[in-house]
DNA sequence: CGCGTATTTGAGCATCATCAAGCGCCGTGG
DNA sequence: CCACGGCGCTTGATGATGCTCAAATACGCG
């Protein structure tokens, strides 16, 4: 985003900003705890959670290295925000931010867009949760975070694509609205049938991207 | 949105805009066609639908008086929207309304605190669709529907509250990721224990909103 | 009044959740 | 170096919720 940023307006900013690290598995800002900071990722990934009184969690969305953390215009953000790896901020006063906003119209556009492009992806999650079945939703999840973690190799459809998946098991069902164990099952179903290899820990290995394209894309073609 | 605006400002956007009616179920703008307008909704319910090639379908969005329809600054729509109740559209040009958001720095910052309260509210949808059980969900749609509809008396916790549902049981379950049958047995266990009406046609009465508060937020305690 | 569509109701079933072990990896400490 | 314990993950058995298929009923509209 600092791209439509002048090299002057740019050295305004670091004026104000400063870094941040977190370890693994950390809480970063809180439900009604009021944030006076937002940030973009140098690093690292951060799950956006929402939970229920009595336990019952749902990721809504995990933020990659050059998304934005944080809610301008609003003083309590609606989410729980927590590391998923070890993450590197650059964080900003909001109110600099905000001002910084106003007074640049190309990056104000350029927050509306992907404000915008956050919306559409929210709402093709809204899909997958409200009518995908578990192997989808699994085969949908690694697809996505081969093309976030490794967005060139994604395109090329040949090669064998490994890669290690960010968060854990847990998170990922919390992510597609599955238990954990359902998404430990569906990841041996597509192991058993030769598309995809679990290796060590988090290491993940595509050996047909098609496959999992197919499954997501045109489910009636893929079974 | 456009109190934001000045009088000669409208006036300008007038000069514009048109109006455009829809009778209830019919198609407005599709996936993959070119949409080179956006409105924002006079009267009626808009639904905005995404679907798999096998024919499910999940309702994303719905959009009400005052909400906005259409996509700036792109071409194509990642949604289809179609019209639930008879609608009446106020239309502008795309280019024209891009044009009037860069020239007039409010509106766009208005445009820009719509666009996120939209990502907040779908997020509170997949909080809805991975984690809420059907009985939730149906709970969930009558409050958020009573408030969309009846926004003053919906604070108003003692009276009972009488509206006319603006979807049919089919968008319900398109909307709650659940099967029509399903979404008709819930509003039945809701009947039976006192806590709604089903009155003719879409009309419903809600005898007891607390109980529907306590389903939707405390679900623990609800049950 | 009669037809088509929306909704309700019913019975059986599939998928995914739940509960419960068991395994493997890893860091700690004996 | 190996035993121990914790945690994340896998695997298995069982069951409930919500889906599927099917039919009946109600409703809106000509």
């Amino acid at each position: 985003m600092c791209r439509a940023l002048t090299a002057q307006q740019l050295a305004r900013l670091n004026r104000v900003s400063f870094r941040k690290r977190y370890p693994p598995g950390q809480l970063i800002a809180g439900i009604d705890v009021t944030e006076d900071w937002c940030a973009t990722i140098l690093s690292g990934v951060i799950k956006l959670t929402k939970s229920l009184s009595d336990g019952r969690q749902q990721i809504v969305g995990l933020l990659f290295p050059s998304d934005f953390l944080g809610r301008p215009f609003r003083v309590d953000s609606p989410y729980i925000a927590e590391t998923a790896t070890a993450v590197q901020l650059c964080c900003f006063s909001r109110q600099h931010f905000e001002e910084l906003l106003h007074e640049h119209a190309e990056l104000k556009q350029l927050f509306l867009e992907r404000a915008l492009d956050e919306v559409d992806a929210a709402r093709d999650w809204l899909l997958l949760l409200g009518r995908k079945n578990a192997q989808e939703k699994v085969a949908a999840f690694i697809l996505s975070m081969l093309r976030r973690m490794r967005p060139a190799e994604a395109l090329c459809v040949e090669s064998q694509q490994q890669f290690d998946l960010p968060v854990s098991r847990t998170d990922m069902a919390d992510y597609l609205g599955l238990r954990l164990e359902t998404v430990s099952r569906q990841l041996k179903r597509l192991h058993t049938s030769g598309v995809i290899e679990t290796g060590l820990g988090r290491a993940i290995t595509v050996r047909d991207v098609q496959a999992l394209e197919r499954m997501v894309f045109a489910p009636d073609a893929a079974r």
